[in-house]
DNA sequence: TTTAGTTTGAAATCCATTTTCAACAGGGGG
DNA sequence: CCCCCTGTTGAAAATGGATTTCAAACTAAA
C-alpha cells in the first residue's frame, strides 16, 4: 500500500471514529511510513524525537494502536518482548523469517502454505481466521564460511 | 514422552549441573506432568498451592525454567502475554491450532509443511533451526450453526 | 553433626505496556 | 474572533508478567 493510500484511510477512520487529526498523529504517521518497517515503538519513539522533542512515548504508542485499528500497521511478536509494527500490505499476506544471529528480518510468502494449513485445520473442525508463522535460522551472511 | 523418562532425565540433569533435588523440584514436576499441556506459571503455582500451600511462585518459575533447559518442557507464547509450558514431545515435533472464541489449544504436525518451509527459507538463503506456526481460527464447537 | 554451597519464598525490581490526569489543542458554533 | 465542548497530549504513575534479591532454610557430602 503506497504512502498516499495510507494517509487516506488514516484520515477516513479518524473522521469515521469522531477523532481529531493533530500535528502529532501526522508526524508520526509520516515518519512510521518513512522508517521502514518491523519498529518497536521505542524505535520510532526514539526517531521522531530526533526531529521533534516534543513528542511523548504514549503518544507514539497510541497513535501505533491506531494504526493497526484502521489496519494500515499490524503488531508483530517475535518473541524479543517487545511488540513490532510493519505497513500493511493489505492485498498480500506474508510471512517472516529471522536471522537468530544478526537480527535481519525478511518477508516471504508461499501459497502452497497457506493451502496446507487450511486443509490440516479443516481436518480437524477448524476454520482459520489468522495465522503466525515464522522461521528462525541463520542467513547467508551470518553462516560459518 | 512418558512421565518414568522426563524424571530420569530432570534427575540426570540435576546432577550434570551439580544442582539439588529438592521437594518443590519434585512437587512441581509431579503436577507440571500430572496437569496437562499448555499451563501458565501462575496456572501450575495455583494448582500446587491447593494441595501444598507452602509453594512460592518463584520457585514454579525457576523450576519451570529448569525444566525447559534440560528438555523436558517447552515455552510457548501465544500472544496473550502470558509464556505457557508443554511437555515435550522429543520425538516429534508438532505446531498448534488455537481456537480464538474458546481458546482451546489443539496440537497437529504435517510434514509436507515443514517441507516447504525448508525449501522456501533456502530459496532465500537461510538455514532454519526452529520455526514457530499458529493458526487462529474457530473450533467445531464453537462454530455457528 | 558440621559445613559449604544450594534453594526457597516473600518482597523488591525490572521493563514494556497501558492508564491517569491536568494542561492543551482542534474545530464547530455563536 | 472568541467560546466551549470534546478529544489529545505527555509526564508520571500504575500495571502485570517475568526475574532477581537476600536472609533463612535446606541438601548432601564430609
Amino acid at each position: 500500500m503506497e504512502d498516499a493510500k495510507s494517509k487516506n484511510r488514516f484520515k477516513d477512520f479518524l473522521i469515521a471514529q469522531g477523532l481529531k487529526s493533530t500535528h502529532q498523529r501526522e508526524l508520526i504517521l509520516e515518519e512510521f511510513l518513512r522508517a521502514g518497517s518491523h519498529l518497536s515503538t521505542e524505535d520510532l519513539y526514539l526517531r521522531l524525537r530526533r526531529k521533534n522533542p516534543r513528542i511523548g512515548y504514549a503518544t507514539v504508542h497510541r497513535t501505533l494502536k491506531l494504526f493497526a485499528e484502521c489496519g494500515i500497521a499490524e503488531q508483530r511478536n517475535f518473541g524479543d518482548g517487545q511488540a513490532r509494527y510493519e505497513a500493511s500490505a493489505h492485498d498480500e499476506h506474508h510471512d517472516h523469517l529471522i536471522c537468530v544471529v544478526c537480527g535481519k528480518i525478511v518477508e516471504f510468502e508461499d501459497p502452497r502454505i497457506e493451502e496446507l494449513q487450511i486443509e490440516v485445520a479443516g481436518g480437524l473442525g477448524f476454520s482459520i481466521e489468522r495465522h503466525r508463522l515464522e522461521l528462525y535460522g541463520c542467513c547467508s551472511d551470518c553462516r560459518p564460511a
